[in-house]
Order: structure tokens, then C-alpha cells, then sequence
DNA sequence: TTGGTCTTTGCATTCGCAGTCATTTCCGTT
DNA sequence: AACGGAAATGACTGCGAATGCAAAGACCAA
């Protein structure tokens, strides 16, 4: 029971007394191996403390049982849950994770050249990936599968929650509960899901023949409060309806909000988020906003992408999850 | 430019006319090629899109620059900032990061099976590991670095917040300030740092000659009011102080004390926290809680994991950092 | 031109395991 | 006892890159 480091196969089957070859068979099932000759080796390589090297293993059979996953803003409160979610199953599927976190979503340049040396298996992606960057994953013969994003350009499995259905409920609520002036904080431009919603905002104030007013904040929770402060300035103080792209920003507006400004929340001043984190479900701040649906999501993620990896040739599919409208306290809603 | 999949060292030699070797060194910095024949291999391999095979030169190398981070609650809003440090830290030095995630912290056993077979070069670990387990990774040559734990029984390297120093700050702080009724939330009973942080209180209110009521929780907001209702039970409503070993528990309590129970925060009930999350700092919480000193720690971690990879025989350090007092307004302190 | 030194290059081998193929063993049949 | 077929087993090769070693080339001095 020594667990000593560099036990091979060979050691193995020295020490039960076989060859190479039904050592390694005898750690695949299915395999052609006497019941006898199977406990032999198991009990050998137990006594040895033998791990079969994955990494030889991935070098012969072309499968490193490896995923990418990348993505920017792990600290962003919402991708936590993703990422532990997409690991935990993925580990189910025995497939190991080769986590990627970027500074910026426009980082991912640099961090493909590993991805591809790695031989994953597949990756799953959120953010923001060029068409040449998708062309890529398609060349190389890597499954991918966005998260969060499309392909743009080209089609490219993906899994998002839908940005319009969502600000829609949200925008139409406040419309019909009176709203008239209107703002939008959203997120920085070189973020895909920031531009989705604030555009599927801005386009359904638009139906409605609302012009908001429009500014960026970097999805944290300091941007709501500047953020807020801005639009108040832009509108003269007259703005009562507040759309923010996250949670983050929203509860960032709504301290803001009652304990800078002395707007309160919701009779004076409607705020809505987007993502459905956990702390947009605390007491403080009930916040009104749209929840993904992460599990369904990250689900469907690993399925998709186990699915290409079995069968590369499967076609790209668009899964849009509609997210369930929360409404909390943050916004007078009809 | 074409970017096929599964372009060897042997085609970029093929077609830059030279041998295989010559590819391979062409790749490595200090290696002996002519400066000419470098630029026609690089020339090739970007033709081809030629990307070394990592799994194959871990082979042959025995270096994988895989480092295992294994952590057990993702979603404790304190790990995500210290994953993506790590991870961003690592990669910076050219070594990539295959993640274990835990439902539950004594789940490791599993996942060490896998982080052998992958001859991860080293590992940061942020889970509470048996004896038996220490001993194996030091059996099998992989340096090993704890984060927030320490080793039990064996010497091993680690990183920590200093539990003591931070509770003892908060004890005596609320303590001078004439707090009389303590109760104590801690963590699950197979957590580290719950058990470290929790018996520090106690330890220090004990030194006070008081003593304290104690619940356990889950670390998660919810566990905050259910622990608080649970100890205003125990204590007749008379608690006046509630220190909480992390801070969503706190903050879950706060909300509870302020909208559940009606008690005010602090005048009438003193809360605190420990970790330093970004909610702590919000406006409605303004927690009263011990910051861990992230990028110091996660800085240190690294650097001692890197520096064990390279020269094995290290003595294993522990590093013990201080928190920082943050001072919020949940609760009265002297 | 020759000899010697230093650099560049290719050959052959190796890492640990999977899988092919040929061989042996085992069992049931007649 | 002899035979046929299936099951079990072993020898061998190759995955893709790194590297020790030896050979070849480059360069300088005498």
C-alpha cells in the first residue's frame, strides 16, 4: 500500500505475473480478462497504489476526457454558480475540467493556443469568440458550445437564457404600471450579454415610443450607484423606471438609490436586474429581475456538448431558456 | 493558414525540410537551432497551424503544468475571487488549472483518484484533507500547497487566514463594548475553517470568562436568520452580540434581526462576519467582519506551490496571514 | 591546407498505455 | 480421445514530442 509516484502498467503486471496488455485490459470493462486474472492484477495494482496515467492514456486513444470551459467574469456572482454546476456534471461523465478565467471578455486570443495544445476534449465557452475564433473550434474539431452567446456569423451550438423575452416582461410591466421616464444601465461593450439586453430594452421601450436614456457600467456593484447618479443627471432627477443588465448593478442602484440620493425604492423609483443571483432574493433588496434557469441551462450545456463530442457531426442547436420573471420589491410591476 | 486538427511536429518538419527534432527544439527557447532554420520552422508550423501536443510532451517530460485546485463550496461567494486569482496567477506562469469542485467538503476521496492519474504537477487544495490523504501526496511526489487549512498531524505547506487574531479582535472589540449575551453561528461540522474559527471565539470569549451559545449552520445566507431565531430561542430574546463565522451567515442574520425579528442592528444586536465578501461592503450591510487578505494569500499560495514544483524537497511553511478588522456599522465595537 | 573548436542537425530511443494480431488455453462435443 | 470454437493472454507497435549522442557543418587560427 506504498503509493509510491511513476507505477506503471509494467510494474503492475510484474507483480501479478501477466503481461502489459491485461493490465490495461483489466481496467477496461468489456474487456477480454479471466475473473481470477482481473483480481490479480486489481489486488497488484492496489498493492502498488497504480493510477493508469491519463495522460499516456489520452495520447494513444486521442481522448484527453478533457473539457475547457473559459469564461470572463468569474467573479461576476452569477458564473459561480454556472461554473460549479458545469463541473459538478460534467465530473458525473467522468470528463475533467481545464478551467480558463479571463480578465477581460476580450482576452480569449491568448488563451486558445492552450486550449488547443490540451487536445480537450470540447469546451464550453462564455465569451465573446470572433468568427475566426469560432471557424477555429470548427477546424480543429473541437465541440463547442456557447454559453450565453451566439455564434455570430456563423452557427455554433448554444445555450442562452433569452435576453428579449426577459426585458420585455420587465420593460412591458413597467410601461403599464405607468413609468414614463426611463433609464438603462448596461454593461461594457465588448461584453455580448451586456449589448443583448440593453438592446432588447431599449428596442421594446421603442415599441412602446420610449426613448431611454443610456449609460455603461462594468457589471459591478459600484457601476449601479454611478451609474444611477448619471442617469439622474441626464434626466433631471425625473427618471423613475431603472433597467439594469445584472443584479449586481441593480443592487448597487438601489443602495444608491435609498441611502445617497433618498429615492425610494419602489414608490419613487423602479429598478430591475437581470440574472436572478442570490443576493437579489435577500431581504434587503427583493429584487424584481429575470432568474436563469441555471440548472436547466448548464444541463443542457453538458448534454449538447457530450452529445458532439460522441458524435462531432451533430448540428449546431440553439437552446433559448426563457427565464422566470422574479417579482420582487425593487419595481412597481402590472 | 488552415488550422486542421492533429498537425504533428512531423508535418511542420515534413514541410519546413528539416527533421522532427529540429521542430522540437525549434519550439523550446535556449535550444540549439540556427536562427534560419527557427524562422522557416515557425513559418511551417503557423502555415499548418501546428501547436505542440501538451499531453504528449507531458509524457515524455513528466511535467504536465496541470496544477490541481481543489475547493469545496464555489458557491460561498469567498472562493470565487480566490479561484479566479489562482487561476489567473497560474496562468501567468505557464500552468493551467484543472478543477475539482465539492458538493461537500469530505467528498475529496473521489477526486483524488482522478488528480493522480492526471500527474498534475502540484495541487492547491481548499478542502479539509485525512491524514492519510497528506500522506499520500507526499508518497506520490505532488506538491501541495493548503489553502485556509491547516495540516493535521502532518507538516504540510499552507496558506491561512488567521483565525485566532480575527476572532479574538472581534470578541474583545464587542466584548469592551459591553456585550454580555453572545451566541455563535459556526459551519458544518466537517468544515475547517468553521470548526478553526468557531472554536477561536469561543477560546477567546472563554478567556473573558463568558460563555457563548452555539449553532451550527451551512455557511449559506439562509442558515444566518434560522441560526439567529434558534439562538434568540436558547438566550430568551437577550442576545446581544452574534458572531458569525462567515459572512453571508451574517448577513443572512442581519436581514433576519432587522425585518424578522425587529431587533436593530447593531444598538440592539451586534453582528459579524468573517471573510471580507464584496457584499460586506455593500450599504445595507456594512458588515463589521474580518477581511482576508486575498490577493497576498492567493500570491503566496501560488508562489509556494511554484516553488515546491522546482525543488521538491522544500520544507513545507506555513504562512499565516492577518485579516483585516473591517469596521462596518453592524455592529458596536470599542 | 590542416587541425581544432563550437554550433547545428538528424537518428534513434523513450515516455505509459491501448489495441491488433497471433497464439495458447480451456471447455464442451462427439 | 480427438476436435472445434470461444475465451484468455502475450508480443508488438505506435500515439507525438523530447533528448542523448554522434555526425556533419561552420569558422577560425596557424
Amino acid at each position: 500500500m506504498s503509493e509510491k509516484a511513476g507505477v506503471t502498467s509494467y510494474d503492475v503486471a510484474r507483480r501479478a505475473g501477466v503481461s502489459q496488455s491485461a493490465v490495461s485490459r483489466a481496467f477496461r470493462k468489456g474487456a477480454s480478462v479471466a475473473p481470477a486474472t482481473r483480481a490479480r492484477i486489481v489486488e497488484a495494482a492496489m498493492a502498488l497504489g497504480y493510477e493508469p496515467n491519463a495522460i499516456a492514456q489520452g495520447l494513444i486513444t486521442k481522448r484527453s476526457n478533457l473539457v475547457a470551459i473559459i469564461i470572463s467574469n468569474l467573479t461576476n456572482l452569477y458564473y459561480p454558480e454556472v461554473l460549479a454546476e458545469l463541473t459538478q456534471r460534467l465530473s458525473l461523465h467522468g470528463v475533467r475540467v481545464l478551467l480558463f478565467s479571463l480578465a477581460a471578455e476580450s482576452d480569449v486570443e491568448e488563451v486558445l493556443g492552450q486550449v488547443w495544445r490540451y487536445r480537450v476534449d470540447g469546451a464550453i465557452v462564455a465569451a465573446r469568440l470572433s468568427t475566426e475564433q469560432l471557424v477555429a473550434f470548427s477546424n480543429r474539431g473541437v465541440p463547442l458550445v456557447l454559453y450565453n452567446r451566439v455564434g455570430e456569423g456563423v452557427p455554433v451550438a448554444s445555450v442562452c437564457c433569452d435576453s428579449d423575452l426577459g426585458e420585455r416582461a420587465l420593460v412591458d410591466g413597467l410601461v403599464q404600471a405607468g413609468h414614463s421616464c426611463f433609464g438603462i444601465i448596461g454593461g461594457p461593450a465588448d461584453s455580448y450579454v451586456g449589448e443583448e439586453r440593453a438592446n432588447a430594452a431599449i428596442n421594446r421601450l421603442a415599441h412602446h415610443g420610449i426613448k431611454a436614456e443610456f449609460v455603461r457600467g462594468q457589471f459591478d456593484y459600484e457601476s449601479g450607484g454611478a451609474g444611477l447618479k448619471t442617469l439622474m443627471e441626464l434626466t433631471d432627477s425625473k427618471l423613475d423606471a431603472l433597467i439594469c443588465v445584472n443584479d449586481l448593478m441593480a443592487i448597487g442602484a438601489m443602495d444608491t438609490a435609498r441611502n445617497i440620493i433618498g429615492k425610494k425604492v419602489p414608490s419613487e423609483l423602479s429598478i430591475t436586474g437581470f440574472d436572478g443571483v442570490s443576493p437579489a432574493t435577500w431581504e434587503a433588496y427583493q429584487l424584481t429581475t429575470i432568474r436563469q434557469p441555471v440548472r436547466r441551462m448548464t444541463q443542457a450545456a453538458v448534454a449538447m456538448l457530450l452529445e458532439r463530442i460522441e458524435s462531432p457531426d451533430i448540428s449546431p442547436e440553439q437552446r433559448l431558456f426563457a427565464g422566470e420573471l422574479l417579482s420582487g420589491r425593487s419595481a412597481r410591476l402590472l
